[in-house]
DNA sequence: GCGGTGACGGTCG
DNA sequence: CCGACCGCCACCG
């Protein structure tokens, strides 16, 4: 599901679980993020937690931060990203606005 | 097998 | 809008 999440999007742990068809799996979601290797392919930093924070610790949310800002996820100043802004949507909802902005972005931005 | 723990989250005050 | 409180469930000692 992670590898799913479009580049300058981000998803939460709850939703990632709830899309792979596990209703309460938000921790098992993080517990598994946190099993991955160094070299992985997985995106595991386009997961943030519902406050739309990194709830990574000592100094790694700084690293999360960076790929995300690499992919112009833009963060605000008290340290969070704003879900409505950057929020993945799989079915789409979103206001024309967004829905072009994505498209934009989707379609090969880097 | 048991209890503590966590890259979480919905509710309440 | 925050913090505190549970509920949750796979791991680990």
């Amino acid at each position: 599901m992670v590898r799913r999440i479009p580049r300058g999007k981000v998803a939460t742990y709850g939703q990632v679980a709830r899309l792979a068809g596990v209703a309460n799996g938000a921790r098992q979601v993080g517990y598994a993020l946190h099993a991955l290797r160094e070299g992985t392919t997985v995106p595991w930093f386009r997961v943030l937690n519902a406050q739309g924070a990194s709830s990574l610790r000592d100094g790694h949310d700084v690293t999360q931060r960076l790929l995300l800002e690499r992919e112009g996820v833009r963060f605000r100043a008290d340290g969070r990203v704003s879900l409505d802004l950057h929020g993945w949507r799989p079915r789409g909802r979103a206001t024309p606005r967004a829905a072009s902005r994505r498209a934009s972005k989707d379609c090969g931005a880097s």
